[in-house]
RNA sequence: GGUGGGGUAGCGAAGUGGCUAAACGCGGUGGACUGUAAAUCCACUCUCUCCGAGUUCGGUGGUUCGAAUCCACUCCCCACCA
């Protein structure tokens, strides 16, 4: 499906750029943060909570919705969309992830993927063409193809051999597709570190005309620099009237970099886990809130938030809700980590607008306190 | 008063002659987390000048090359019986 990609303002100094395309759920403008909701749920939060939030775009995954509940039992609850009351866009990922984190528990073969399910132990085989049926049933507006993602490090051979099968994949995924009118599919460009794997990867890809285009295997282990490098020279051979999606990246730093270098869409888990893991990105820098200093810090969370967890709590009662393990604590960091990344990218549209994308990198990057170094970016 | 059981690091609790500064859990203090096998995981948690050394297992005194572990006395706690 025809995502009607439009950019409505390119950066004057970069390849940052404010766009918008149309699902049938609703616009999406970008650069866009998505939250991970991989179970049909976006981990304690509700779709008012999303809503209110700010939330364009969810996630589900394909691997785990496959195993639980099931793709039959969603298509029959009416789609994804009904079954988990979440009206707005929805991006399926395909399984790729999960050939990468599940990596103990696969087996790669050209034909597809046979893992041993975590809880079961049951055989399990995910192909191009089932991953895509799944997604057809699932009903997201925006379906993965089907791909590895490598792991890093990984040799020139292996990394090889794995772009060539996800290009193959990534052509049987599209003639698998068969809700060509209601939802779109993205392509997967891998390649690693190897600029020459990943030029080779994103041109095949471009031939196979996908509806946008992801950039994956990043934020996988490998250092800044290389993300950097990767993404300054993936993103020119992508088409300009396509989203572009770096998957996986959640970090503000990161981010940034990514915008700069003419990615639109952006999703990571990072700010659900950390925040029940106890940890708040705020702009002046991440914040554990379990740490002794915030005992009688009866200030907000972050002074320059205005998400309901910044608007009604403060660091002290955090913190008391996390030594005491309630798990309203879960829910206020999730509400506000989703808010900071939701708010950044809000606030490099505005940016990107008004001309000044490069001082407000600038001006994030100065009050969180860190430089570019950092891993946090 | 009698009989039995027990006193181990902040708490609970293993350990009954050397491999024990003492398992494990909790608590405490740091840290990690990036297309979710994650309300998870990791480190430290007697003292010090932290390589290494010094003091510990209710108290005191013994036995022994060596004791949290054996013996004697003693102080507490619990249960049952009077």
């Amino acid at each position: 499906m025809d995502l009607k990609f439009k950019i409505l303002k390119k950066d004057k100094d970069t390849l940052a750029r404010v766009g918008e395309f149309r699902t049938p759920h609703g616009v999406v403008e970008t650069p866009v943060f998505m939250a991970v909701g991989t179970q049909a749920t976006v981990k304690t939060l509700t779709k008012e909570d999303l809503e209110t939030i700010g939330s364009q775009v969810i996630l589900g995954n394909t691997y785990h919705l496959w195993n639980q509940p099931g793709n039959e039992i969603v298509k029959e609850a009416g789609g994804l969309h009904k079954f988990m009351n979440w009206d707005r866009t929805i991006l399926t990922d395909s399984g790729g992830f999960q050939v990468f984190s599940l990596a103990k528990l696969r087996d790669i073969k050209e034909e597809g993927v046979t893992f041993k399910h975590h809880k079961s132990g049951k055989k399990l085989f995910l192909s191009p063409e089932i991953a895509t049926k799944i997604q057809n049933d699932l009903g997201s507006d925006i379906m993965m193809a089907f791909d590895e993602c490598p792991p890093y490090p990984a040799t020139y051979e292996y990394m090889k051999n794995s772009v060539e099968r996800t290009i193959r994949w990534a052509k049987r995924c599209k003639d698998a597709h068969e809700n060509e009118d209601t939802q779109a599919l993205f392509g997967i460009v891998q390649g690693g570190e190897y600029l020459d794997l990943r030029k080779h990867c994103a041109e095949e890809l471009v031939k196979l005309d996908f509806d946008g285009y992801s950039i994956g295997g990043l934020s996988v282990g490998e250092p800044k620099e290389i993300q950097n490098e990767v993404l300054t020279h993936t993103t020119p051979l992508l088409p300009e009237d396509k989203p572009r999606y770096l998957m996986g990246v959640g970090s503000p730093g990161m981010i940034l970099d990514a915008v700069e270098r003419g990615v639109d869409m952006f999703d990571c888990v990072l700010p659900t886990r950390i925040a029940r893991h106890g940890s708040a990105m705020t702009t002046r820098g991440r914040v554990i809130i379990k740490n002794k200093e915030f005992e009688r810090d009866f200030s907000p969370l972050d002074e320059n938030c205005d998400c309901y967890t910044c608007k009604n709590y403060t660091r002290a009662y955090l913190r008391h809700l996390f030594k005491a393990d309630e798990i309203l604590g879960y829910k206020l960091l999730s509400i506000h980590n989703v808010s900071f990344l939701v708010n950044l990218t809000t606030n490099i549209r505005l940016a990107i607008k008004e001309d000044r994308f490069l001082e407000y990198k600038e001006k994030v990057y100065r009050d969180y306190g860190l430089n570019e170094k950092d891993k946090d970016f």
